[in-house]
DNA sequence: TGCTTCCGTAAGCCATAGCTTACGGTAAGC
DNA sequence: GCTTACCGTAAGCTATGGCTTACGGAAGCA
């Protein structure tokens, strides 16, 4: 959760979502440095939400559908009890306004 | 999006979550001091997730509806779009794996 | 064997987030 | 009016995150 909370790594994110790309690529046009991304890519990696593989003395990132969809599964279950337990009191607080006329 | 990611902040939610609660009630057995909670709270109520009632000296607070859903589609349409670009992706590489044969 | 490109990592800087303590303001009860 | 329970805000500290520069290792190419 923590991980999409840096515009920064978002965007890397967005750059991956069109294709893997190598590490250059990446960082080209971004508004900071290639470390910077490279930083930026291991926190991603080790959160599972992207993954490397080595090409010559490249390294090419790509997402990682699997990550996304964890990610995915751990949002919407948050969600579903947000709105839930905003359902149930809602209705609660309905019976409470009925009960008292 | 930055919004959800401290823990305390995600704690305080959830508790807001079982109904409207004063600051007291919130912030007790929280690890972090009441004057703390009302910061958080403060950042939730600017990102609208929260409402704020005064009743008495007492300031009840409250999970936003509204707020819950507007997070609840940013955060789809960022999804689809990068598992949308994922299975792009995919195919394409498919096809080309496809076209060498 | 050099030279160059690509990249990860270490070291250090700096802004910011989150926390605490301290204070002040407001409502209720006496 | 005085006190007491609530709570927001200001000030200040500290840890941490994100960035940069600097370095070094690995692979291709002359």
């Amino acid at each position: 959760m923590a991980v999409l909370a840096d515009p920064t790594r978002r965007e890397v994110l967005e750059r991956l979502r069109a294709g893997p790309r190598p590490v250059n690529a990446i960082a080209a046009g971004l508004p900071v440095s290639r470390p910077a991304v490279s930083q930026h890519l291991k926190v991603l990696k080790e959160a599972g939400l992207v993954e490397e593989r080595s090409e010559g003395v490249r390294r090419i990132y790509s997402v990682r559908r699997e990550g996304l969809l964890e990610l995915r599964v751990w949002l919407d279950s948050f969600w579903i009890d947000a709105l839930d337990a905003f359902k149930l009191e809602a209705e609660k607080s309905y019976k409470a306004k009925k009960g008292k006329r």
